[in-house]
DNA sequence: TAGATTGTTAATCGATTAACAATC
DNA sequence: TAGATTGTTAATCGATTAACAATC
């Protein structure tokens, strides 16, 4: 997953959350913040931010902390959020449908340009701001449009084949729905949700009644 | 998190992905596995499979490996998974009301049995097999029924509000899909999906074109 | 028996935490 | 200046991997 790179993926992996937390306070007025403080917010400790972004260089300043402006700034260009990313969405269920109508993609620097779906009953229909496509028309439009990022959200018999079609047309990243373990290329990025697995995760820690 | 267990929360977390896939083994006919075998299909090490199964106890067989049959019912069991467990949904937007259809719970042990709003216009109407309650009447259905487990799909601003009110009711495990950081006391189960988070933890490895 | 594979121990690796000199 | 807080180094902690005796 990641080759030539000095900076460990699970520092990569922390560094959105901490830009969702000072957009959040840079909303609520706040100029400036400390290691400590923003750790508070995130649910970290302050040692852990200080290292996390040592890796890329000193955006602090003793006794004062950091300039959550420029801060902001500085994580979108690492992790190259300054630009708006397209993704395509494959599958029209009810899970493809409700991500296609759902604002936070957008506001959040990530543009649903396409939905796809086999279904020729709802292929052509309109989900939020985008017509459902058919399926055959997917490794096309990918090329044409250079579509990086795919959203898997078709039913778990098929997105293996799904996904060994998205990868050889050029997608980069995958998020899957889909709730088996894909097989991808290690060039390519693949982040699974799957709420059923998350939920059994807890369970184990659960008092019975 | 995890106070007195001496199994790591790691551990824990990986477990229910093995189980799926000894699931989807045992479907596909096969009866024993390897931890070499199993260990490819879940994208894992021989070595960590045993190493995790070994905090419980010996499952396998020298020279054979494992029964499949076997290691399901053993899973469960210690992941208090041989049982059905309830949730509760609140928030009946679009991503609630998709949760509430989705049939992945029910197939794999949680049942759905409530989803409350607060929109008077959509509250009393039928979504999949649940009809949509008022907020207002959570707490009492949780207390009444004993519910453990809630998913959190209401808007961002009101979603803290929502923890503390389910957390006060006696919920011991959340499923929060609002994109932002809940604070609860360490002995409730919180588990996040924010998939712009999880789309943004891979831009930084994409290839700009 | 010979081959395969477990369960476990020891070695390695990597991540987190603590501490503190530097400095705003 | 005195207090606060950074960036970084070293120490600690924990997780993963390798190795192998035990044994089916």
């Amino acid at each position: 997953m990641n080759d030539t790179s000095s900076v460990p993926d699970i520092v990569i992996s922390r560094l959105p959350s901490y830009l969702q937390t000072l957009n959040q306070m840079a909303k609520e007025g706040w100029h400036t913040v400390s290691s400590k403080v923003l750790a508070e917010r995130v649910g970290t400790t302050a040692a852990q931010i200080r290292k996390d972004l040592s890796f890329f260089g000193g955006f602090g300043k003793q006794g004062t902390g950091y300039s959550i402006y420029h801060l902001i700034e500085q994580l979108q260009k690492i992790l190259n959020m300054d630009r708006v990313w397209s993704a395509i969405i494959v599958g029209a269920g009810d899970l493809g449908r409700a991500l296609a109508r759902y604002q936070g993609f957008a506001q959040r620097g990530i543009e649903i340009a396409m939905l796809f779906d086999i279904d020729p009953k709802i292929v052509g229909t309109q989900i939020g701001s985008v017509v459902v496509r058919h399926v055959d028309t997917m490794e096309s439009e990918i090329q044409k449009n250079n579509f990086k990022i795919s959203i898997i959200t078709v039913p778990a018999a098929v997105a293996q084949i799904i996904a060994n079609r998205l990868v050889e047309a050029g997608i980069q990243a995958i998020l899957n729905y889909a709730p088996v373990t894909l097989i991808v290329p290690g060039s390519v990025q693949l982040q699974n949700i799957d709420p059923v697995l998350q939920l059994q995760r807890t369970l184990y820690y659960l008092s019975d009644d």
